[in-house]
DNA sequence: CTAAGTGCAAAATGTTTGCATACTT
DNA sequence: AAGTATGCAAACATTTTGCACTTAG
């Protein structure tokens, strides 16, 4: 259910370059897929879900899961973002699309709340904001 | 894709009783359909993922989609009820796939914190915390 | 050499749909 | 009678898994 890569395989960095190159766009597991082919690479489609969780996982990109029925989207989140470990909180406007960045003391205090509270230890990483964002509402 | 139901049917009758008897408490498709079966009654699960769909139309109960794979839960609002958004939380493990349902005042304030200093409206029916739980840490 | 990643095909999951039948109004 | 809901089974779409093979360290 959680994975952290271990390897720098070719097929993570072509996935990581092409997640890269298309920050602030949404892209699908099928997505990596066809981006593969089109290049001539085959991928196994496991191997784009497999290293999409690990990706998730590690904080690169996001996860977003539209509708239950819609395939779940991801998108780069960029290094600025955790440099020297600091983590930061993402909102995600459900109108626009838009990826607020939050770095935010009483976001942090949430953290500890879970824990002390309900013994809930919080991935920031993982967790996505979804709401309205100010130019939507 | 979207509906409401016209007529007034056995199944529709018993489907709102179910779920009200269990306000509070998350329920999936196939807890409904198991009710069902419990009670020698028979159902269709294309009824109850249809009336579900109305349910949520008319707004008698809320839909949340947890993650990708996991059934989309659904809980009966009531008709009194509806301190703007007043819902829960949910908080997801990431390792054992729990799902933990929250009605937290600290929780809430969040909700405040985000629009008064960020201008973002936060929907708490999407919003999932991922994490860690008490027994898998 | 060992641990980790890959790719394929098959399975699993949750949800939707087509259609004949039954029920509401 | 007309319009709507039901139930079944089959279809769907996305994601996961088992396993033999390959690759990175």
């Amino acid at each position: 259910m959680s994975s952290r890569s271990k390897y720098k395989t070719k097929q993570r960095e072509i996935m990581i370059g092409y997640l890269k190159s298309v920050e602030g766009v949404h892209i699908t597991a099928s997505d990596v897929c066809n981006y593969f082919k089109e290049q001539g690479a085959a991928i196994g489609q496991s191997t784009v879900y497999r290293q999409l969780e690990s990706l998730v996982d590690e904080g690169l990109i996001n996860k977003y899961i539209i509708d239950a029925n819609s395939p779940a989207c991801f998108e780069y989140i960029g290094d600025d973002c955790h440099k020297d470990g600091e983590v930061c909180y993402h909102c995600k406007c459900e109108k626009c699309g838009k990826l607020i960045h939050l770095k935010c003391d009483e976001l942090f205090r949430i953290q500890d709340h879970l824990y002390e509270e309900h013994r809930f230890r919080l991935d920031p990483k993982r967790t996505v904001f979804y709401g309205v964002c100010e130019k939507c509402i």
